[in-house]
DNA sequence: TCGTATGTTATTGTATGGAAGTGTACGCAA
DNA sequence: TTGCGTACACTTCCATACAATAACATACGA
């Protein structure tokens, strides 16, 4: 037990095998778990597992009842939406400061994701897509000289993307999806900050629309 | 020993007193740190020491060096840059928001707010005056329905108040800060956004002016 | 029946032992 | 002197033992 893979501590393993689970609704909004039962889970001791749920805490990805254990946070609109206008502000910042500067390396980063991209939602792998997803953001901060914010969009997103879970992209939902990030590299090449900050804008917007709907069908993963 | 204070845990209390000191500098930015010796420090075994570390090395207000220890994580110009810029953003965000609705009882701590920072700075409590900086700014979140936002700049702000302990502000500054909030509230009052975002960005922009001759007068603290 | 007291169980919170990793000092040979 | 190898000291990281606490069940008395 306990074998050290290299570099990863097993605390890290099992704090990002738990987060996977909760973003990917494996692990249900509302369910209860202690830190026994994460460590087992995923092959260590209480330890790992109590510092992957206090990790996770920070998040609010989970809840710590003081003495008496955890439960997966149910998806909390008002969170959702807090998370989301917060998110929309930052990333519209970022796409207006990557229009006056943006490092060359990172460019090159962002079509190596639109290209990674297009090949996931071809072969329908929803989680290399999303993954990509992902990596175009943080290309986009670190481009822009901001890492640090994409690390707080990270953090936020995780309350949104468990919705996003829920709504089953259709395949022409993602080719959207990846043609809205195609016009704000555009805009970025153009240095065109309206543009860009209104293309952001757009595609952030693209999740909520379904929300209303999700709640209504999932009351029971809702707050 | 670990005589519990009713609902505080031992590991919560060390984390809090931990922030303190790094934020009021007494721990110097670049000091080696072990969980035995915060253990010791703040009255508890290495275990809430421990825990205390991890959680504010998520803030990266400490370095985790594996296997080696820890070191109070020394005040990075880029860092600071980058909170400083997200901060802006999301507090600009705020009380654009607050233009548009204010939620009545955080109204009236704002006045609260304002009135005992004023006496703060009259009794020269320092301390003082910063705790209700925090609480005006986030009094203005709430009202605007935004709490989740408050705490994303708290923890921003930590990279940036290191530096504000540098610079130690006379009477006549800190009189001008509560200014600055007076005119944040008023421009919300009467819902003018544009005044209530520039208002806030003055009111930020404020603290990076002495950067420079900081990191001139102290480089053994600067990344 | 209802409310209270008590015991049981599950869980966290804390302390501590021990394994493994990292850097350093020292000795020794070339 | 320089380079190398070994031993050692220090630290984290994980496992586990122990204490404290909260919730629940159950028993008892009014």
């Amino acid at each position: 037990m306990t074998v050290r893979t290299a570099s990863e501590s097993m605390a890290h393993k099992v704090e990002r095998q738990l987060r996977g689970d909760i973003l990917t609704l494996v692990l249900q909004p509302g369910a209860r778990i202690s830190e026994q039962e994460i460590g087992e889970r995923y092959g260590s001791s209480r330890q790992p597992g109590r510092e992957a749920l206090i990790a996770l805490a920070k998040s609010r990805l989970v809840e710590i009842l003081p003495q008496r254990g955890a439960v997966v946070a149910k998806i909390s609109v008002s969170k959702l939406m807090q998370a989301a206008f917060i998110r929309e502000t930052i990333e519209t910042a970022i796409v207006s400061t990557a229009c006056n500067a943006f490092h060359f390396h990172a460019r090159q980063r962002l079509d190596d994701c639109l290209k990674e991209q297009a090949r996931a939602a071809e072969s329908g792998n929803r989680a290399e897509f999303r993954r990509y997803d992902d990596l175009f953001h943080k290309a986009l901060a670190e481009g822009a000289g901001l890492p640090m914010a994409w690390a707080v969009v990270e953090d936020l997103k995780a309350h949104i993307d468990r919705a996003c879970c829920l709504s089953l992209h259709a395949p022409e939902t993602l080719a959207k999806l990846i043609e809205e990030h195609r016009a704000i590299v555009a805009a970025i090449d153009q240095r065109d900050e309206t543009a860009a900050r209104a293309a952001m804008t757009a595609h952030l917007c693209e999740l909520l629309h379904d929300l209303p709907r999700l709640e209504a069908e999932h009351p029971d993963l809702f707050e």
